[in-house]
DNA sequence: CGCGTCACTTGACGCTGTGTAAAGTTTACA
DNA sequence: TGTAAACTTTACACAGCGTCAAGTGACGCG
C-alpha cells in the first residue's frame, strides 16, 4: 500500500498544513504544490486525481494519529461506560481529521469518489455508534421504545462532524463541553430514565 | 423587489422542479434555461448570478409556501408548548426548503453570496430557537446548568436541516418520527427531568 | 404606417481550476 | 558512459460560470 517517498510526504504534510491553517481557502492543487515546494505536475504524479490526495490525507492522519489506539479504549468498555467512551474517542478525534473533512465533505456533492470515500468513514463511525447503543441494550438500559437500528440513527447524527462543526467552530463551544454535553444528550435520549448518571 | 415577469417566474418554478427531482445533479444554469425553456442568456437577464438565483428561489418559496403563517402559531405559544409549536413549524419547514438549501449549502463554501444568504437563513431560525428556549426559562423550566446562549445553540444544532438530511434522507425517517424525536430530544436537553411529559 | 423600445436569442469569448500529454532535466546507480 | 526513475516545464482540453455585442421579433405610440 501507500508508499512513503520523500516527496509523497512533503505534498501530504504540505497539503494538511494548507487545509488546517486557511480554514476558509480553497486549498487548489497548485496551492499544495507551491507549498511543498514541488511542481503542480508532481502532485499529480503521486495522487491521480484531488479527491485522491484528500483521501490519501486522511489516512495518512489516521497513522500518524493514531486512530486505532484511540478507538481501542472505547471498545473495551462496556454498558453505559462504553458510550462515554466511544464519544470520548470519536468527540476528540473530529478536531483532527475535520480540516480535511472539510475538504472532503465540499467536494462530495460533485465528486463521487470523494463522496464515497466520506460515506464510507461515516460507515465506519456508525459501527462504533451501533456498538455503544448494544452495550446500552445488553445490560437493559436502552430506552423501550428505541430499536438498536433506531438509536443507532440518532447517536450517528448527534455525533456528526457537521454538528461538532456547528458548535464548537460555529458557536464557540469548548471541546470539553461539546464533549461532556453531547454524552448528556446521547444518554438523555438512549437510556432509561432511571438509569441517569 | 423582485418583479413577477412570466418569464422570471417560468425560470424560478423549472429551477425549484429541478433541484427537487434530480436530487443528486447538479442542475446547471444550461439546465435551468433548458428547463424554462428559455436561453441562457435569458436566465442571467433576471439572475446576475447562481447563487442571486437560489437565493431568489429560496425567498420565492417562502412566498409560495407562507412561511410566516406557518411560524405565526409557534409565536403564539407559550412555555413549553412553545418548544412544541417551534419544532412542529420549522421541522415541517425543511423539507420544503431543503432541496434549494442542498444547492444553497453545497455552493457556500465557495461563494461568498450564497454563505451569507444560507447564514442569514440560520440566523433567523436562530431567533425561533432562542424564544422557545426563552419561553422555557420564563416558566422556571430550563434545566438550571443551561444559560439562554448555550441552550439556543445546542436547539439550533440539533434542528439544523444537515441533522434532517442526516435523519430522514440519509437513514430513512418518517418526517413525522423526526418531528416526535425532536421534541423529545429537545426537551431532555433543556428541560429540567421534573418537567417531563 | 413606420419607429423605437424592450425582452429575448445567438454565438463568441474570457476566466478558473482540474486533469492530460509530451518533451526536457537531474540524479542515482550500474 | 548509459539508462532509468523522479521531477520540471510547457502546452493543451474541458467544464461551468459569467460577459459581451449584435441580431430578431413583438408591442405600443405617434
Amino acid at each position: 500500500m501507500a508508499d512513503a517517498s520523500a516527496t509523497r510526504m512533503k505534498i501530504l504534510n504540505a497539503c494538511r498544513t494548507l487545509l488546517e491553517s486557511d480554514a476558509r481557502a480553497a486549498t487548489r492543487m497548485s496551492d499544495v504544490a507551491k507549498a511543498a515546494g514541488v511542481s503542480r505536475q508532481a502532485v499529480y504524479l503521486h495522487f491521480k486525481t484531488r479527491a485522491e490526495l484528500l483521501i490519501a490525507l486522511t489516512r495518512h492522519i489516521d497513522t500518524v494519529e493514531d486512530v486505532d489506539d484511540r478507538l481501542a479504549a472505547s471498545r473495551a468498555a462496556t454498558g453505559l461506560n462504553r458510550l462515554d467512551a466511544f464519544i470520548d474517542a470519536w468527540g476528540g478525534y473530529i478536531p483532527v481529521i475535520y480540516p480535511v473533512g472539510r475538504a472532503l465533505m465540499a467536494m462530495a456533492p460533485g465528486d463521487d469518489a470523494a463522496r464515497l470515500a466520506w460515506e464510507d468513514r461515516m460507515t465506519a463511525m456508525r459501527q462504533g455508534c451501533e456498538a455503544a447503543v448494544r452495550a446500552l441494550e445488553s445490560v437493559g438500559a436502552l430506552k423501550g421504545a428505541l430499536t438498536l437500528e433506531t438509536g443507532t440513527d440518532m447517536l450517528w447524527t448527534l455525533l456528526s462532524v457537521r454538528n461538532w462543526e456547528a458548535l464548537v467552530e460555529t458557536c464557540g463551544w469548548d471541546q470539553s463541553r461539546y464533549i461532556a454535553d453531547m454524552k448528556a444528550l446521547s444518554r438523555a435520549y438512549l437510556c432509561k430514565t432511571d438509569n441517569h448518571g
